[in-house]
DNA sequence: CTGAAATGATACGGCTCCGAAACGATTTTT
DNA sequence: AAAAATCGTTTCGGAGCCGTATCATTTCAG
């Protein structure tokens, strides 16, 4: 079955999930760090600095800072591309994992809870 | 009908959204400010700062800097309340519409191209 | 009429993020 | 082997957001 939202529904579903991050978390993850960390759970590997920053139209830096930030919290690891160790991979982890678990189920649970 | 997202679907879809929204502005909202915001469009009025406040388990001057902010933009206006001086309403504006409409309308169309 | 309560705004110091530019390490080219 | 190119990081000054504490205005209670 196709899945068919309608925009009254979208807006619900929008505020409802953004809702809950704000109440729950005191403090959470921004946009651009959202999209990185989805990039690499979703899409097939191997993810890099440069070509993150090219998919997400952002600069170097912005890479390098969100996976600072998200290194200390544990949501994804740096790793030296052994083939070019200039490189340097982006990859999972089992904290980043569940966190990404716990993004679907509420986005679940909210769309199950919209209004025919 | 329901709206029947799978877990899968619902990452790609908040993948997707903030992927097209990351690209697409140079600055975007913060997660709180998205979620006043939909919450003034969405929800009755009237909306105060002390009870935005206590909706989104924030501080107060949360709100005010959010309302500093989205009010340069456009997003919301405020307005004193005539009955009791010491309240600020918090008033959607013509281009605050047209933004949460711009929202709806990403949201609906991601969702239309999700895999089923 | 005066003091307390309520409301939103502001001041402050701290933290995070930003883009541009410069940098060190590594690889590729000449 | 030297020079150029590539990649990620760091540095810099600037801007935004944070929570706590305090403030001015307005309302309400005694």
């Amino acid at each position: 079955m196709a899945v068919d939202l309608r925009p009254s529904q979208a807006l619900k579903l929008l505020h409802d999930f953004n809702y809950e991050m704000v109440r729950d978390d005191d403090r959470d993850l921004t946009a651009r760090q959202v999209t990185i960390l989805l990039t690499v759970y979703l899409e097939p590997p191997p993810h890099t600095v440069r070509g993150l920053a090219a998919k997400l139209n952002v600069t170097k830096p912005v890479i390098t800072r969100a996976l600072d930030t998200m290194g200390r919290m544990e949501l994804l690891q740096r790793r030296r591309d052994p083939a070019d160790r200039r490189n340097v991979l982006v990859q999972r982890t089992v904290k980043g994992a569940l966190y990404v678990e716990r993004l679907a189920d509420l986005m679940v649970a909210k769309s199950k809870a919209l209004p025919l």
